[in-house]
Order: C-alpha cells, then sequence, then structure tokens
DNA sequence: CCTTTTACATACAATGATGTATGGATAATG
DNA sequence: CATTATCCATACATCATTGTATGTAAAAGG
C-alpha cells in the first residue's frame, strides 16, 4: 500500500464520510459498525481511525458539510426589498430551504439527524435539534412582528402564535418528509403548504 | 429465592417494562443493556429473559401498552351530535389527544419511540410512525370532507390540503414537545395552536 | 402430599466492536 | 537526495453484550 498524495487523503475523506451517510441511513447510526463504513467506501478501519478519532468525531464532520442556518437562507436570497415584505421573506427562505432538502447529501444527513441516530458519545440529537428549531422560531418571530407592525398579519393573531403555528407545520412537514422522501416531493408539498397557511395568516384585503 | 406467585410474576413483568421505559428514554434504546434495564427493576437478565424473548421482544410489549389510534379518541369523546360539527370532532379528539400524552406513560413511550430508538431486530419505529400518520391523515380527511360538504370550510381549501396542513401542524408540536417535554404544556399549546388554526381554516361567516 | 411446572438467579460460551500498537511505503520537505 | 512526516493496512488486546444452559425453591395442581 502506498501513501497518498494531499489530495487523494482528502478524497478518502470524503469518501469515508460518504460512506457513513449511506450506511447510517440504512442501518442506522447505532448499528452499524466502523468496519462496516470503512468497508463500504473501500477502505479499512486504519483509515477511518487515521481521519477520525471515532464515530461521534466522523459524525460531528458529516454533519458539518450540510450546515443551514435559517437566516442564512434569507441572507442567501439576497433581495433587499423584502424588509419591507417579511412575508415574502419567510416564504422565499423556506422555498430555498426546500431546494436544499432536495440535495442527496441534505436529505441524507438531516435524515439521520433525525431519524436515525440516538444519544452518543458527546453526540445529543435533540440538543442540535432544539439549537435548530430556537433559531429557526426566533427568526420567525422576528419576521412576524416585522409583519405585525406592518400590517401585513391578520389582527387576532399575535407574532409569537404564528411563528409558533409555521414552525410547528414546516417541522412537521420536515419530519414527515425525511421519514420517506419518496412518498412526496417536499418542493411541491412544501410549496402548496406553506402557500395556503401564509395567505390563511395574512391580513384581508381591507374594503 | 422463592418463586413467586402468579401475580407477583406479573408485577415483575410490569415493573421490567416500567425500568425499560425509563432507562429507554434516559439512554436510548440502543445503548442501554438488558441488564441495565433488569437491574433498574431490581432484577436479572434471567427474569428479563423469562419474560420476553429479547429486547425486540421487550419493546414490543412496550408500545402495547399505550395504542392510541386517532379513530378510537373520536369514539372516545362520545358525543353523537359531532356528526354534524366535524371540526368540532377534530378539536377534541386532539384535545383528547393531548391530555393523554400528559401522562407520563403515553409521553414517555412516545418520546422513546419517535426520538430515542433506532431500526433493530424486526422493529422499524419509522414503519410505525408512518402507519400512525397514515390512520390520522385518512381520519382528517374524512371530517374535512364532511366539513368541506357542510359548509364548515372555509372555500378555495381543499379537505386534502386541510388535512395535510394540520396534521403537519400536529406532528411538528407533537415532536417539538416530545423532544422536550418541559418547555411548554402540549395541552396548553396545543389547545392555542389548534384552535387558532381551525379558527382561519373555518367558513367565514357569511353576509 | 406428591409431582410438576413456574419464575427466576447464576454461570458460561460466543460474538463482535472498539481502540491502539505496529509496520510499511511513499509523498512532502529542505 | 536524504530525511521526515504522512497515509493507511494489519494485527492484537480488551471489553461489553448477548443468548443459553443449568440450578433451585416454591407455587400450582391433582
Amino acid at each position: 500500500m502506498a501513501r497518498r498524495t494531499k489530495t487523494e487523503a482528502a478524497a478518502t475523506r470524503e469518501a469515508l464520510l460518504d460512506a457513513a451517510e449511506e450506511v447510517f441511513l440504512e442501518k442506522g447510526v447505532a448499528r452499524t459498525s466502523l468496519e462496516q463504513i470503512a468497508r463500504h467506501a473501500d477502505m479499512t478501519r486504519g483509515a477511518l481511525y487515521w481521519h477520525f478519532r471515532n464515530k461521534a468525531d466522523l459524525f460531528h464532520a458529516m454533519l458539518q458539510r450540510v450546515r443551514m442556518p435559517f437566516q442564512e437562507l434569507v441572507e442567501e436570497v439576497g433581495d433587499p426589498s423584502l424588509v419591507e415584505r417579511p412575508l415574502e421573506a419567510i416564504r422565499l427562505a423556506c422555498l430555498k430551504g426546500f431546494e436544499r432538502l432536495e440535495q442527496p447529501r441534505y436529505r441524507r444527513v438531516h435524515a439521520i439527524l433525525i431519524h436515525h441516530c440516538e444519544v452518543f458519545g458527546d453526540i445529543d440529537p435533540l440538543a442540535m435539534q432544539n439549537e435548530m428549531a430556537e433559531e429557526a422560531c426566533g427568526a420567525l418571530i422576528d419576521y412576524f412582528g416585522c409583519a405585525a407592525r406592518l400590517g401585513h398579519l391578520r389582527p387576532g393573531i399575535s407574532p409569537e402564535v404564528a411563528a409558533e403555528l409555521l414552525q410547528a407545520m414546516l417541522g412537521g412537514l420536515f419530519h414527515d418528509w425525511l421519514r420517506n422522501h419518496e412518498r412526496f416531493s417536499i418542493l411541491e408539498r412544501g410549496t402548496l403548504l406553506l402557500d395556503t397557511q401564509l395567505q390563511l395568516m395574512r391580513s384581508p384585503p381591507s374594503g
């Protein structure tokens, strides 16, 4: 066995992460051994233990490739006029999120995080989900608060309730789809549900 | 060690199931050994292997104690006038569900099923969740279809979309709460979100 | 009251996964 | 070009868990 060049080594690292994604998704994190991952990448545990300290470290690196905070999605849309249309900002950010999730890597890793792993080592998936939820809900409250001040939000529904409502709906859709992505397209159904929900919460046209 | 009477044996079986609930919830299903469960019930693996074939069998028995199909919740309300008020039937069934979930046993077992276990043996938690979701969604479509025919559902929103919307919201709330039940009361927030959502989807008063 | 089954506890063998230690061949570095 | 650090394979020791086999004392049952 010859020593690999630096780029080759980086490639095997990526290959190991790819393999981890696939095996984790199929067998679950707890039930997959490091040897299964290594062999799925045509490597040995030696390679794996060289690139990562242990399974938790590998898992952490796997997550690192798909960070997707809600605020980034909004910024990525990059439309400055959205400041005056917060409901549209929410809509476009969610659509961006849906598109991201249709990429296999994003879908797989999130499915693993949410449906195919338990606590182990220093990894606490529920804490991570909590962080994600907190971040998203906080952002939503800001945008809905802005919408309320602009009179875009139906009176009688507070920004907090609007945010909790939408976050619950999005979260439910998210979990549901990640459980079996072949049943429906997250982009299609997500767009439909999101639009109707926003329509329901929008201020009715006066006059 | 003396042999126990039949009722004592049934009690130890329940104690083992109780212990399984607690340890599963704390450590996750995959990371808890049968010995940990047995010792947490002040028993040995001998007792566990006598009452259950293996961990999967124990898990299955644990689930059996908290079956809660959506239709049963509606029937349990037992108000015959609900046939003419399908939206109210949905509401009351959900409230019944919320109340159930506040009982520690129901909360724990569902939290385990959804957040603290992976596939193992012949246990596929995602398939179980799929079944639950299918059943609930089917029932919701029926009720919303009935509501639409009675003119109770806001025009422009189909029964299917209404059902998917509500199911996504309820599911999101469900998952969110089960992740950390101390953050809020499922009954309180659930009632609030459910009522506002149903209010939004209800047909506006004509005239 | 005698036998049989029950309801466990204890002991044992087998398995598999983990982490580390070691070795080796070559790319990187000066 | 010599040296060193890198990248990985192989081998080994350890540990935890599982399933089963065996023992046993008392409850069931006649």
